[in-house]
DNA sequence: CAAATAAAAGATAAAAAAGTCTTTTAATTT
DNA sequence: AAATTAAAAGACTTTTTTATCTTTTATTTG
């Protein structure tokens, strides 16, 4: 068990891929996102269908239509994503999926968990989607395999 | 999505449990810890028989039987909860599910969450089973609701 | 406006995780 | 030794997650 769900590790990538693609304009279709991350290409349609009524990517229909990222969405954070996708039990949830772990009554892992969780919530706000698009287009990142 | 997974949730939390009811020698059987943890006691009865026969915690049939914890797994780490109910995914495992991911071809996380699995992986491995007895016979930390 | 293109929507299907029930085995007590 | 107790084992069910397939809607271009 990662991290992320499935779902979301193919809508963090597919976010990724669309941002570096279409960052000098442009649209990319859904099958090459799907080549481009290595994901199953009906459930990455889903996929993005969501995160498309979600606001966090944009897409066109027809001809030249596709997936694309306009200037704000590339300056969204990832917790965006993360949010849209899994919800926010990994930031705020009790790491022994206790409902009622809290200050008052901890379980034995809260103050340390806090912490960890913090830190995972710094990270995923101060990253912004189009921060890699440099390093993908040179090929220094990878997004699939 | 938490970041073990249900199983994982239970395990930790009755190991917690039955170190703490059989501290002072003494068994405690399935319907007790169950009660103590807010678990699906057939669910749990599973989850324990595994633990069981990975030898994280002890068990004995008939009257007066139930599970226990002698003195060297009271010093085991929580790491060997985790690895033996959800593998080691999460200590090694890449944040986007790339298989490939690594120093030569990182994912665009690879690194910021190379640093977080480590403080995880630490925290779990420094923190042994035994380590919250006291906290858990004085009522100071939950392990239900 | 017709044809072609590409995403959206909806209905299913397969696999994995979570949870339940029944029978068996081992140990203890009388 | 028989009765009782409690975990082990195995088969089964439900729910959730992951994945697929078909039809519809919107847009563009000739």
């Amino acid at each position: 068990m990662g991290v992320f769900s499935k779902t979301c590790e193919y809508a963090i990538r597919a976010v990724f891929f669309i941002a570096h693609k279409t960052a000098s304009g442009g649209r990319v279709g859904i099958k090459e996102v799907a080549a481009g991350i290595d994901s199953p290409e009906p459930f990455l349609a889903k996929i993005l269908q969501d995160l498309s009524r979600k606001g966090i990517v944009q897409s066109a229909k027809g001809p030249n239509g596709g997936f694309y990222l306009d200037a704000d969405a590339l300056k969204r954070p990832l917790t965006d994503i993360v949010e849209a996708v899994d919800g926010n039990a990994l930031f705020t949830g009790c790491a022994l999926g206790l409902k009622q772990c809290s200050e008052v009554k901890p379980c034995p892992l809260h103050g340390q968990f806090k912490i960890i969780r913090g830190e995972i919530h710094e990270l995923l706000e101060t990253t912004k989607i189009g921060k890699f698009n440099q390093e993908l287009i040179l090929g220094i990142n990878a997004l699939k395999k």
